[in-house]
DNA sequence: TCCTCAAATGAGAATCAGTCGCAAGCTATT
DNA sequence: AATAGCTTGCGACTGATTCTCATTTGAGGA
């Protein structure tokens, strides 16, 4: 069983909840994708694993994996419902291009000593931390046109 | 004539596109509001303030807004359609309570500089930035019941 | 192994946020 | 004041997410 499967079983066990066969499924499905992801497309991979999953279960499963801290919202701006995975994806920076959307990612190693004395004063016991940057990638700094 | 509503004005003129009094009032109400607001709010403050515009053209605005960089999407977890204004708002880390919701703020100062050498080395032209530290706050983590 | 009961699931209805189409209302310009 | 084009309100519409409930499944005890 892999890890982030335990993790998972005891997240559910901690609440008298079930770890199924349907949720192992999922959560297989979830760790395949290295991409962010929403409800819809991770159904769409289960169909075509010939999974049949009805997508309430998604919709259902998804906020578990989100407690259980093995998924996280994707900080993409403006997007909704997305989720990307957390295990052995670790703690990164966001550079989102805000003109063709393209995200690149950075380790947050130095980033990460500065927030932590933060949240020492402010008595702040930190789970999960992003950092996103909006901005133009380097390719559309070039074709630098109007707006959009 | 606020510096934001030229600012905007501006931004409508190069789009061919006309600083209306319904344009004026979204304008005003977005920057009486110092906290995350989503469409269905601002529309509140509108019509407490008898204001009678439809819904429709609050949805229409904020799009504007976005794109003029008056205001940004809210970086809360999960948060749709959330947005905060970036006038006189200078850049700050969200302290976000996973339990309770609560959101504080922290400037950015000691971050910046870190993430200005890492925009050089991805030759990234950065526009905004944003960092979401996900956690318990002091009072979530002294009531520390079962999660939720 | 079989039983029991709570938890989980599927299917589709229901809800909700956000968008669209169109007729009527503004605005800047002539 | 007439014109042309941009805006708006309204209500219909769409797609995403949640809910309901009858049925099924899973874990632990007899």
């Amino acid at each position: 069983m892999e890890d982030y499967t335990k993790l998972f079983d005891t997240y559910l066990n901690s609440r008298k909840m079930k770890l199924t066969a349907s949720r192992r499924l999922i959560l297989e499905a979830v760790f395949s994708l290295h991409e962010h992801f929403d409800a819809e497309q991770l159904h769409q991979v289960l169909r075509s694993a010939s999974q049949d999953i009805s997508l309430a279960t998604v919709y259902r499963t998804l906020p578990l994996l989100l407690q259980a801290g093995l998924i996280q919202p994707s900080p993409r701006p403006g997007a909704r419902g997305m989720y990307e995975h957390i295990w052995g994806h670790p703690r990164h920076a966001h550079w989102v291009c805000v003109r063709c959307g393209a995200v690149q990612e950075t380790p947050l190693d130095s980033v990460d000593p500065i927030l932590a004395r933060e949240a020492r004063n402010l008595k702040f016991e930190t789970q999960e931390t992003s950092v996103e940057v909006k901005g133009l990638c380097w390719k559309c700094q070039n074709s630098a046109n109007d707006s959009q």
